[in-house]
DNA sequence: ATGTTC
């Protein structure tokens, strides 16, 4: 059978997109260059693939007899966080949710006994960053405020108790600082050859790596109890899913081990596939299909940078102020006193979600539930500009 | 990505 948004680009390196989806050369380039590593069976692009240090962004990697920390990265267990709120958009000003909503920069630690207890639940201490949780962090990390834009699976968003008027709430973190110390202290001694499989130091990094899930999921689970506060409303989860993660796994009848690197695991219920912050969210199932073997089971984890980080402000500031940045095409804020993100963060440089979605739809891999629009996109409160 | 990099 035909799969236009199936490109077959080696024997066990292929790529999941259409024609349109623009891919970046170089991002092809470490795909090929992982997929030589020792014990590499098999390699994936997701339509959000783009190039990172070294390795790529966006894909997943089926290894036997070893496995690689640094494919996974330092943001060990970053993910994504999705939650219905009890607010309704009926009456909401955005500029008031942005008053409300405040500073969650500040370390939740030091906020008052109240959240110190919240913290000390997650019992976090152990790992020396306690006081970066409850805080979003940087880079591509966000908390997102949306409404439901349209309804395309009716049955499936109502057995999950879905409400087309209630806010929703996205948490995109990870492991902060954590998971950074535990990539660099592994590469300090073993550097990129990857470790055996039941090695003892094998072992130790998959002590770490758990611990390092926990630690980005309390993450999350702290932001979203904290923004809730803000917003005096309380949200249930609807999913929670991390896309930098290994796991053991059997493919094919060949035991090995599947990293995910911006990959959000293809797992029964729904997934969320946010936009940049000027574009569409895409609430989605998974779909088991002929093809989820060679995508790894695995999805994009969102759009996917087009442009590197150093060339968004020379190209965006002659035709944008960073004030103009505060607002996107859907109307909706953008919470982000950093000027640096304003601009490396800016829409134009993301690839259009709808060509990502296009492309996991085209392959058969996902089933549309609901398509959700920005309201509000905290960034960060902190210094500087605007 | 990062209580910010050899």
């Amino acid at each position: 059978m035909g799969n236009s948004s199936l490109q077959i680009i080696a024997d066990n390196v292929s790529v999941i997109a259409s024609p349109t989806t623009w891919i970046e050369g170089g991002a092809i380039q470490q795909l090929q260059t992982t997929a030589k590593l020792p014990g590499m069976r098999r390699v994936v692009g997701m339509p959000d693939l783009h190039p990172g240090r070294g390795y790529p962004v966006g894909a997943a990697f089926f290894s036997i007899g070893r496995f690689y920390p640094a494919l996974i990265g330092g943001d060990i267990g970053c993910g994504m966080r999705f939650l219905k709120t009890d607010l309704t958009i009926g009456k909401l000003s955005l500029d008031k949710l942005v008053k409300r909503l405040g500073n969650i920069d500040a370390p939740l630690t030091e906020h008052s006994d109240f959240w110190q207890e919240r913290v000390d639940a997650y019992q976090m201490r152990d790992t020396g960053f306690e006081r970066s949780l409850g805080s979003i962090g940087g880079g591509n990390h966000f908390a997102e405020l949306q409404q439901f834009d349209e309804i395309y699976d009716r049955a499936v968003f109502d057995s999950h108790a879905l409400d087309r008027q209630q806010v929703m709430l996205l948490v995109h973190s990870g492991s902060r600082g954590f998971g950074g110390q535990i990539l660099r202290q592994h590469i300090d001694h073993f550097g990129h050859v990857g470790l055996l499989a039941g090695s003892s130091a094998a072992a130790a990094y998959w002590s770490q790596h758990a611990r390092a899930l926990q630690y980005a999921e309390a993450n999350r689970s702290l932001i979203a109890e904290r923004i809730c506060a803000n917003l005096s409303t309380t949200a249930d989860v609807v999913v929670d899913v991390h896309h930098n993660f290994l796991s053991e796994v059997c493919i094919d009848g060949e035991h090995g081990f599947l990293h995910r690197k911006g990959a959000t695991p293809a797992d029964p219920g729904l997934l969320i596939i946010p936009g940049s912050r000027g574009d569409y969210s895409y609430l989605v199932q998974a779909l088991d299909t002929e093809y989820s073997s060679i995508s790894l089971f695995s999805l994009a984890h969102g759009a996917g940078r087009k442009w590197m980080r150093s060339e968004c402000e020379p190209r965006l500031s002659k035709r944008f102020t960073a004030t103009q940045l505060s607002r996107t095409a859907l109307n909706s804020r953008v919470v982000c006193h950093d000027k640096a993100l304003i601009f490396e963060e800016a829409p134009e440089a993301y690839k259009p979600i709808d060509t990502v979605i296009h492309s996991l739809l085209e392959a058969g891999l996902i089933r549309l539930v609901a398509k959700l629009k920005p309201l509000v996109s905290y960034k960060t409160s902190g210094a500087c500009c605007v």
